[in-house]
DNA sequence: TGTACATCAGTGAACGCGCGTTCACTGATGTAC
DNA sequence: TGTACATCAGTGAACGCGCGTTCACTGATGTAC
């Protein structure tokens, strides 16, 4: 029974808001349109009226979970500016492991990318550009040893970027059966990576 | 039609080393038994006879995934024993990243294992646990800075594997719609990970 | 060594289930007058 | 502002498909004599 364009809005909305944290949470094979619809507070049958397939919707609910991502990192929530120990302290923290339905897309998708649709493919690529930018843009520290320029900041975030999400997907895969070893990998990975980094 | 003893062994070790391929290049969702059996030279009536379950192959299929990997590592096929900066760019080459199905299954899986069956989740975490070890054994350049001993040496073999295991992952994830930021990410980690390691 | 038969690895049809997607329908919205 | 009607967001049944799994059957193996 129709409904106000608003309203119709709000839905389209609530569905791509329930759509980034089940795929998040279970993977864009874990989850059915249905079991989304439901979630959004609708039935399945509505669907295809918003999106052309599950696909694009995949494609948009991963952009809005990058979205989320990078603007909590650029946005700074009480992270003193430059204080990159803190954010990785974050980033690597049981909780942040214990909830992938709200964590980072990047990790919570790392190996099921080259697998999905080019549209998926597409918005993680620039979720990723973006990322690392925002990153060399917020913490200094990142800034090349010595007068490398713009070319080594990249580098360096390129490789926090890919030891924190790597660090994040292998305390997840182990949490479950090897509890100890998940806590390792995090109070390690820690460690060596705010290494002289804890003034910014 | 009933088969030699030494067949039907031969049969099941080709079904887990199919499994292992297909596994790696499509993920455990995305190959079916039916498609395993055929890669094997089989039908897929007469899997239930060697396995109770497809996630009973799974896991066996990572170990055996794992098996090959840290074999390769720990046998230094060709590499100057001690050459870190060797390995770091075979793991990050664009080969290891186009050839998913005999890579390194702790980069094609990562991101699926929270999210498999308990018995995968075991054998991959004893896997990484593993393949940290190796490391540790075969690149004596992964020992502590100063006089930390052995914890130090763990830390840096944990964050060197999940650097090259975020970076492969990254690298294949933008391969196909972002092919510069690809190669611009295992560019840059093979120069951030190899600075200073050239001589082991 | 040779024969008779029980075993059992492999076959292929079939089952049940859940999924993505389609569609006829409903009834509130929002527009034309 | 009020009425009449076309629109269209949402519903729920249905479709087709592929999947994991089961099962009756086949015929070569391998054992008992």
């Amino acid at each position: 029974m129709k409904v106000t364009r608003e309203q119709a809005a709000a839905n389209r909305a609530a569905i791509v808001k329930a759509a980034a944290r089940l795929f998040r949470e279970r993977g864009f094979d874990g989850v059915g349109v249905a079991e989304i619809m439901k979630a959004a507070g609708l039935t399945h049958g509505g669907f295809y009226g918003h999106f052309a397939s599950k696909d694009a919707l995949a494609a948009e609910a991963c952009g809005v979970a990058f979205k989320d991502t990078v603007d909590r990192l650029a946005g700074g929530r009480g992270l003193a500016k430059g204080d990159l120990a803190q954010y990785v302290d974050g980033y690597l923290s049981e909780t942040h492991r214990d909830r992938r339905d709200i964590g980072c897309p990047i990790a919570a998708f790392a190996s099921d990318i080259p697998r999905q649709d080019t549209g998926i493919q597409a918005e993680y690529a620039q979720g990723i550009d973006h990322f690392a930018d925002t990153l060399i843009g917020r913490f200094p520290s990142l800034a090349g040893d010595g007068g490398d320029g713009r070319a080594s900041d990249r580098g360096k975030a390129l490789l926090m970027m890919s030891a924190l999400v790597g660090g994040l997907a292998l305390a997840r895969a182990a949490a479950a059966t090897d509890p100890e070893l998940s806590t390792e990998i995090l109070s390690s990975l820690k460690a060596e990576l705010t290494r002289g980094d804890t003034a910014g």
